[in-house]
DNA sequence: GAGTTTGAAACT
DNA sequence: CAGTTTCAAACTC
């Protein structure tokens, strides 16, 4: 119902916007929430710095400011709301009953500080907006994630925002490029989005733009990233720049220096874990079921709204100093099945934009997040936390539960989504690229180019991980690929969702916002081989939980964390890294294929002993939807998502993701339900995100949250202090759900993630203490099930408490039998239509080798590369110092 | 830092 | 779907 309404709690946030009465809410990624609330056209800064008015505070602030900043913002701003229900929201605790109202469609954001996040995420917007994402990861530090939303009544809005996305971004991000640095300037950056936003608004009265900062996760990465696509349907991501944090972090936050801006970036894992511990402090209590149930009520209203993921407008954030590339301005957005040309994501950090292209024309809203750094300063302190960070664990419950078969893999949603995306221009593109060479004969040639390439490249990339290495090595370091060109899931950022960052020591890599299209285009291949590729690798059995409890939870992985599709391992008795189950904090489960299985956080063997024993049954039931929970695991972790398994099943051709997916998720996991963890995905994460070292168990210490966070750091603390104060008291959770359910054709649009799950204070508290032991604690955030593929997904999150009991009796709501497909992939691409995602290209998609080889980075390759090494010498440090930066990220310390 | 081991991802 | 190859990280030295 609702109409559109959109809603947004920040933490930082400021919402100034007041008009529309569209809602966004966004809340995934943590507890805490704070939503703001804003209004179609009115632009609303969040981390302080959303645009315009951000930008000097950007640049006076530091991130940490900004981080500090935002938080304090939250609480006051507001924004505006719409009408009843959602102007209501406010922050805080309101945003429960907003939600249920918004519930149809809103998008709950819950950003604080830097540090954002989404509860869950819906959004939906009436038929003239448009949606779009953004969100910008510095390498390290922080993200910044804008968010904005404007609708628009027509499908000229689109154009509109297309023009402004382009026009902005590519100025800024050719500036950012060239500068590569100016940390500084980056700040500036924000002016950029300042003019674009004013453009926009002025193009379009209607839409209202959302910023938020966060903090850089890669895993919040992946989560947003697989959430939004998978939510795509309904709207488009358009930019979600990674900035790396390096440069554009500092500059974004306003960081001045390097020092600021390492700091930054250690903040930003920092940050992230923070975020994480957040989330974790907060702990959604359950979404409410009650929210999914309105929410699939909701999506009823079908919004067709589409979200367009606007790159362009990035550029014009801060990060985009860095990220220079032009490109995406334009996409057409084939995807949709249209010709109609959207903006593309350019230089995200995230790949989200793929999704954001399927939207359809109709709307456009934009949503940008950043991630600020802000909170990094504090962070910086705590710097070691990076390689902890990881936790963020999303877990999805997959539970299959079977409200509705139809579902299928909502999952696949965003695969189809992708793919229709990436269609014809990536493809044109690509094509371009190759020289129309064979593959087979591009492979080599390629390969060869690329090998030239990377020699030099490799050069470079030396002397970067040098950096990186003498910084921190950890922490900033990302890939490390020579051969895959960062389009495969051998890379840890491609399979992370997000664009390779200067401190990637990565050859010819095309995972770059310039190739966007590439990336995304490469993504929707390996999405229609499987559509859980970029999903969670961790998956929760989705009971749902209360929050806590498993006190003991033995650190192992809290909950039943497991690996969504298993381990293999033969020599390492899954007790070294090796081991995906063991390298995300998660025990064996019967879908491993370990022999001599060893796995300190649970053996093979046990683990059945475990589920039959947990029964997750119980979970499943009382969740029946689906919930999201997040458990922190030992390490970090994070918030998760919960996907039903059901939703992923195939029911929907277009996912098949169930049948396809390799494993079959259900077969590996027996039971029904599961939540996939995002941690684990964190741990999948490339080390830096990862923490390898620590986090096991030390980081996450018993104690709480805190100090788990602590491990990442104080920050943690601190921020978890406030957040906890701050947050605590107000918000509660709130849950959005939203469901939606397009499905039918466009109509609909909303989408759901949960990503964190709020929590409250006390909750959250509770929790660490629970936690103390890893894995004990869970969180319950969210959702719901997650339907993927018609974007159905409801995320939910809230408080614990109120959610909690909401959720028990709500539980499904979606069922709805349609969804299937997801707006986008129906219209977009092909019309996947229960066929199938994957059907097109079921088994690869992607090029592989020959595109891929025909893939050069091309003067990327070498400008690209260069620049960024450039940039990164540059603008690790700042803008113009170049060198401590790399490493900055790692060093930071400073 | 080079070299080896490992198991997932990609490919056949 | 099984078997093989490729890949990049984890690990070792
Ligand atoms: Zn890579
Ligand atoms: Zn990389
Ligand atoms: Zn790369
Ligand atoms: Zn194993
Ligand atoms: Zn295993
Ligand atoms: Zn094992």
């Amino acid at each position: 119902m609702n109409s559109p309404e959109v809603i947004i709690t920040t933490t930082t946030a400021t919402a100034s916007s007041n008009s529309s009465p569209i809602p966004l809410h966004l809340d995934f990624l943590d507890n805490r929430f704070i939503q703001w609330q804003v209004s179609m056209q009115s632009d609303i800064g969040i981390c302080g710095n959303t645009d315009r008015n951000n930008k000097s505070a950007d640049a006076v602030d530091d991130s940490r400011n900004s981080v500090a900043y935002s938080s304090s913002r939250s609480m006051n701003d507001t924004h505006k709301e719409n009408d009843d229900a959602n102007s209501t929201r406010d922050q805080t605790g309101t945003s429960s009953d907003c939600i249920d109202k918004c519930l149809p469609n809103p998008v709950a954001v819950d950003c604080k500080n830097s540090e954002v996040l989404v509860h869950q995420d819906v959004i939906f917007l009436d038929d003239a907006h448009q949606l779009t994402v953004d969100s910008y990861g510095d390498k390290n530090n922080c993200l910044s994630t804008k968010v904005d939303v404007s609708q628009t009544m027509s499908g000229q809005a689109e154009e509109d925002s297309l023009r402004q996305t382009a026009s902005e971004s590519e100025p800024l991000k050719n500036k950012e490029l060239d500068d590569s640095k100016r940390p500084s300037d980056e700040c500036p950056s924000f002016e950029p989005d300042l003019p674009v936003d004013d453009a926009s608004r002025k193009q379009q009265p209607e839409t209202s733009r959302v910023q938020y900062d966060m903090t850089w996760n890669p895993d919040l990465y992946r989560e947003v990233h697989f959430y939004f696509q998978s939510h795509a349907k309904t709207f488009q991501i358009v930019q979600a720049h990674q900035d790396y944090c390096e440069d554009a972090e500092a500059q974004l936050c306003g960081i001045g220096q390097k020092q600021a801006s390492q700091l930054q970036r250690g903040m930003s894992r920092r940050c992230l874990q923070f975020e994480d511990a957040q989330s974790q402090g907060t702990l959604p209590s359950s979404h409410s079921p009650s929210s999914t149930n309105n929410t699939a009520s909701s999506r009823s209203p079908a919004h067709t709204r589409e979200l367009e993921s606007l790159d362009s407008l990035h550029g014009g954030l801060t990060f985009s100093s860095r990220m220079n590339q032009p490109r995406a301005a334009t996409f057409p957005l084939q995807n949709i099945g249209k010709p109609l040309p959207v903006s593309k994501p350019s230089g995200i950090g995230l790949h989200l934009n793929s999704i954001a292209n399927t939207l359809p024309m109709g709307q456009s809203a934009t949503v940008s997040i950043k991630t600020t750094p802000s909170m990094s300063s504090r962070l910086g302190e705590n710097r070691n936390s990076c390689p902890n960070l990881p936790n963020f664990i999303e877990t999805m419950s997959i539970a299959p539960e079977d409200r509705i078969p139809e579902r299928r893999g909502s999952l696949a949603t965003s695969s189809a989504i992708s793919e229709s995306f990436i269609s014809e221009e990536s493809l044109n593109m690509l094509q371009q690229l190759d020289h129309q060479t064979t593959p087979q004969n591009k492979r080599k040639f390629d390969s060869e180019l690329a090998d030239n390439f990377e020699e030099f490249n490799q050069s470079r990339l030396k002397k970067q991980r040098k950096k990186s290495s003498n910084a921190d090595a950890d922490s900033c370091k990302r890939c490390n690929c020579k051969r895959s060109k960062c389009l495969k899931l051998y890379c840890d950022c491609f399979a992370a969702g997000i664009y390779c960052a200067e401190t990637c020591a990565c050859h010819g890599c095309f995972n770059r916002p310039e190739y966007e299209d590439t990336v995304l285009e490469t993504r929707q291949q390996i999405e229609s081989r499987n559509p859980l590729a970029f999903a969670p690798k961790i998956v929760q059995p989705a009971p749902e939980f209360p929050l806590v409890h498993e006190e003991d939870g033995s650190r192992s992985t809290p909950f039943s964390a497991r690996h969504k599709t298993g381990c293999n391992c033969k020599k390492s008795m899954c007790l070294k890294k090796y081991c995906e189950c063991y390298q995300a904090n998660v025990g064996c489960s019967s879908g491993c294929r370990c022999e001599g299985c060893k796995n300190v956080y649970g053996k093979k063997e046990e683990y059945g002993m475990i589920e039959e024993t947990q029964s997750y049954v119980e979970w499943s039931e009382q969740t029946s939807d689906n919930k999201l929970e997040m458990v922190p695991t030992n390490k970090d972790y994070m918030h998760a998502e919960l996907y039903d398994l059901h939703n992923l099943t195939p029911v929907t051709p277009s996912l098949q993701y169930s049948s396809r997916v390799k494993g079959g998720l259900k077969s590996r996991l027996s039971a029904g339900r599961y939540v996939l963890s995002a941690e684990s995905d964190l741990s999948m994460l490339p080390s830096h995100a990862r923490s390898p070292r620590n986090l096991h168990h030390d980081n996450l210490l018993p104690e709480s949250s805190k100090e788990t966070y602590g491990a990442f750091s104080r920050v943690s603390d601190y921020s978890i202090a406030e957040m906890m104060d701050q947050f605590s008291p107000r918000f509660n959770t709130l849950d959005d759900i939203s469901g939606l359910t397009p499905v039918p054709n466009l109509s609909s649009s909303t989408i759901m993630v949960a990503s964190s799950a709020s929590t409250k204070t006390i909750d959250w508290e509770n929790v660490s203490r629970l936690q103390s032991s890893p894995g004990s604690v869970r969180l319950s955030g969210f959702t719901g099930p997650v339907h993927w593929h018609s974007s159905s997904i409801t995320a939910v999150t809230s408080l614990a408490e109120n959610k909690s009991q909401e959720q028990d009796s709500q539980s499904g709501l979606h069922d709805t039998p349609e969804d299937d497909t997801p707006e986008i992939l129906k219209e977009a691409v092909t019309p996947i239509a229960p066929v199938k995602v994957s059907s097109p290209n079921k088994k690869r998609v992607s090029p592989p080798r020959s595109l891929m080889h025909q893939l050069v980075p091309k003067s990327t390759g070498n400008l690209k590369s260069t620049r960024r090494f450039v940039l990164k010498s540059l603008s690790p440090t700042r803008p113009g110092t170049p060198n401590t930066d790399s490493k900055e990220c790692t060093n930071n310390k400073q």
